[in-house]
Formats: C-alpha cells, structure tokens, sequence
DNA sequence: GCATTTTTAGAATATTTATTCTATTTTTCC
DNA sequence: GGAAAAATAGAATAAATATTCTAAAAATGC
C-alpha cells in the first residue's frame, strides 16, 4: 500500500471511533464462530450499554463466558475490553435528545424530507397505540378469542392496506402451530370452499372496504360459520355479517395508515388464540 | 442516638433518582467546607461524567484527593461511590423489558388474558418507535431514499416475519404509481430475471435472516445494481451486501415483532421515494 | 473415521479501582 | 491564643474487575 496514504486504512487497529466501530463490527460478523457472533450480535443492539457496562455483565446479556467477550474485543482489533470500553465512554454522551425534542430536530429537516416524514409517521404510530389503549374493548376481544380458539381450521382474509395484517396473522398462527388459512386472493382463485363446518373466519378490512372480504364474510356467515371482525368503525359494512367485532382506532397520515395499533391488536389475537388453544 | 434505631429512619437516605440527587445536592451544597464544596460543584457540573468515570478520573477533575470524594458521596447518603455511581448507570440504560421471558410468565401463569397481552404488545410497539426516533440514522435514510428514486422498477423482497412490510411497500408503491414488483415467492417462482439494469432492490430481513431474501440480493449486487436494506442490525448479514443500510430498533415480544416502528420506517421510505419522483 | 486446527469454558492471576484508616492540618469557639 | 472539633491527604488495604492460560470440546480437513 502506498505510504502516503493519510488517513491509515486502519487494517487491524483498534476503531478510532464509534462509526469506526460500526463498520468493522459489519465487516467481521459475517463469519463468527456461535459465541463471538453472539457477541456480536448483543453488541450490535445494545452498544450504549458498552460505556456503563462490566465485562460480566455484558457476557451476562449475551449470554456467553466472560472470555468469549475478551476474545470479541480482540478480534474487534481492541488490546481488551478497557481499551473498547474507553472508546465509549469518551464517546459518551448521556440523554439522547428526549423523544420529542428529537422529533422535532427530524421535522425540521424541511416538509417532505424523509425525516421529517419518518417523524410523522413515528407520531401517527404513537397516537394509534394511545388511542387503542385507552378504546380497547375487552369484552369484544375476549370473544373474538373464544371464537378462534373453538375454531378447527382459522381462515384469514384481509386484502389491500389489510393485507399485511392478514400475512402477519397468517405468520404468527404458522409459528404456533394454529391451522390457519390464508386467504390472498393470487390467481384470482376463490377458497370459500375450503371452508368447513367448524371452521372460523377472520376478516379485516378498513375503508373503503374491500369487496372480496365482505363477500367472504357474507358466505361464511351464510353457512353458519363465525365471522370475527377487525374493522375500523362500528359502521363498517363488516359488522352486520360478524359475530364478535374488534375496532381499531387508527390515525392515518396522509393517505396510509401507520397499521401500529392494528397489528398490535392482531398480533393480540392471534397469541391469544394460540395459548387459548394450548 | 436511641440504639433502638435499626434502619436510620433513612433522613439522609440515598438519593433514589437522579432528580432526587439534583434536590439533595442543592441542600446540602449551602455550607460544605472546602473540599467537599469542590466535590459538589465539579459533580453538579459533570454529573453526566458520573456514570463513566472513576473515582480517580472524578477526583482529577474536581481537584481533589480521592478521599475527598469518598466522603462527598457519603455525605450525599450513598455507602461509597460504587454505590452513587450505580444511580446513574441505571437511570442511563432504561433497560429494555425482557419480552421473552415476560411472555413466557404470562403463558405459565395463564394469566395470558387477551387484554394483558394487548397491554403488552402495545407497549412493545410504543417503545419500539421512541428507540426508531431517538436512533434513526437520517444520512442513511436519505441515502436509501436516493437510490431508490433514482431506479427504474424497484423490486421488493421480505418473507416470514418480513412478509408483511414487503406487501405493506408493495400496497403503497402502486397507490403513488411507482414502478415496483414484489417478489413474493408464490409457486417457488424465481423472478430474479426480472431485475433489469437500471433497477434497484429494497430487501428487507431480521434475524434468523431469510435465505432466499440474501440470495436476492448477492444476485442484485453482482449484476451491479443498487441494493437497499431494511435490517435490524448492523451485523446483519444483508449489510455487506447493500449500498445503503437502513436499521430498525424493534423489541420483540417472544418470537413475535411488534412491527411498528419497521413499518414506520417502511412507509416513510415509500412516501420520500414517491414524491422525490415527482 | 482419524488427525489437526479452531473454539470454548472456567479457573487462576494480574490489574485496576474503591474504600478505609490514621496522622496531620485546619477551623471553630471560648 | 489555645483547646476541641472538624476536615483533610495520602498511604494501606480490600474489593471488584479485567485478563490470561490451559485443558477440554467442537469443528474441519483429509
């Protein structure tokens, strides 16, 4: 390499700096043998900890042998822990700016950048999860739950904005071992009859409400079949064909919706369903 | 003194919160001889520096003997310094809530009730997006928005627990007429042909990381096209294989992501990308 | 399936860091 | 100004913490 080089490459030095220390973490942590890649990895989600932290107690946190992260420290390019932790603690700087401070500096990006955007849609977020707190009817949920839980097989259905709703569901009932179908509507093929007696549908939909669902709903309801609601409003179309209703109250910016309050109540649902069912 | 006194009714009690320990340091600050007023002044004045630093490197800074420290911090009512210095690394690190273990109790105990568990996903999501605010990096966030709005047809991948943003993406792109194709895996079909030049790819995986999602994009890279990442970490495995990274803070609650500040993030990114083209 | 190399756990050790103690100095108050 | 009390510095010690080392376990290559 060419000794004029300035700035050093740095091939196996320590990091100089926090970035410094990001970038290397990414680079090594492709390989790792099990222990240092959990290093690694608890490192990577909790690297403020490093500066208030003792070797024992991060081995703790990751669940290793206290050698395992001298060796980390190591291979991160560090003589030891002490001199990693220097890094940090020099680096430290307590209190980031509090949430809302922080939203602000993200909004006064200037209207539209992508953070003050983010900002938005962080507070969107925010206030559905208050909204959704303070609404939640757990009588209606309970139900919803009892519902499911009788049910042999749960079809899902939920199309457009509902639609990762539905796929979230569809994934969280898959990890717990709950039969469930997803209804996704991919090659315009129709699985009413996939139906059974006995089964349960769970049907989302949000204005302007989707035709398919409502008339998935219509058909189970017709055949005798529970039908649970995750709406918007009392007033959706979907309440008249459901036995239980589950409302989420949901603050859109724009035209999209933040989904937080909508997929923390599913997600709700669907493990309480699943324990109900053992 | 009555030696009937077996806990000293706690008067001079440690300080039990950082603002509590702001309180008695203004008490007590009034009249303090010499070395202790030193103590006292160079603390209220470093009081960050607390956390981090030793008794010693205090010591320097205040100039003053180490003893004289000591004797500061029992003043302040803690047993030594250990014990002050305690105060502030916890109220540094809030430390997130172990979700696995929580729900684990909750499961054990059966209390597993649908509004507890609400409650708590809730909570989950609500921690996830104040993390997304205090943490996001809005460099990369421009970054992403870039390349993507410079691309042609943006191909969106994420399957399992990341299917769900993938689709939300997908729902939004077509609402603002962006050119993009979601690669959902439907029949094993592999569209990777369909990524032209001039394209970009927006991948999005968490850990345990997809296969088929960093196969997707160890195609895009070497055929030279922009790859943007929408990953938990930076030792995620995807990092290496993006030109732009952006990482989600998200508390998991037993197997399950809360979602809401991934899906915050996602459809900022798709909003910025639809008006940055016009 | 065996030999070689890498990785690991945990005990042993070295180092740093906190804490206590005592002789000395400074302050207080009569 | 001198006796009593309070405060201080610095050395001595105790405790916590980091670091190294070795035998055992996995992983790798042939």
């Amino acid at each position: 390499m060419d000794e004029t080089t300035i700035i050093p490459a740095n091939p196996k030095g320590a990091p100089l700096s926090v970035d410094d220390f990001r970038t290397r973490l990414a680079e090594i942590s492709a390989d790792l043998p099990r222990r240092l890649r959990q290093c690694a990895d608890f490192v990577a989600a909790n690297t403020d900890r490093i500066a208030v932290s003792t070797v024992a107690e991060l081995a703790v946190g990751a669940d290793v042998p206290p050698s395992a992260l001298m060796r980390f420290c190591q291979i991160m390019g560090f003589s030891g822990f002490s001199e990693m932790q220097r890094l940090f603690r020099e680096a430290y700087s307590p209190g980031w700016p509090d949430y809302s401070t922080r939203l602000k500096n993200l909004k006064e990006e200037g209207a539209g950048s992508p953070s003050a955007l983010l900002a938005e849609f962080i507070e969107a977020g925010r206030l559905s999860l208050e909204a959704l707190a303070k609404t939640a009817d757990e009588v209606a949920l309970g139900r919803s739950v009892g519902l499911l839980a009788a049910a042999q097989t749960i079809h899902v259905i939920g199309l457009r904005r509902a639609f990762p709703v539905a796929t979230y569901l569809a994934y969280v009932f898959e990890k717990m071992a709950v039969p469930a179908m997803l209804h996704d509507g991919v090659g315009k093929l129709d699985h009413r009859f996939a139906m059974r007696p006995g089964d349960a549908l769970l049907a989302i939909t949000f204005a302007p409400y989707s035709e398919e669902t409502l008339a998935l709903a219509q058909d189970a309801k017709s055949r005798g079949l529970p039908v649970v609601a995750l709406t918007d409003r009392m007033t959706s179309p979907l309440v008249r064909l459901s036995d239980a209703v589950v409302t989420v109250p949901e603050v859109d910016f724009g035209a999209f919706r933040s989904l937080s309050a909508t997929i923390a109540m599913a997600i709700s649902l669907a493990v309480a369903v699943g324990s109900a069912r053992g």
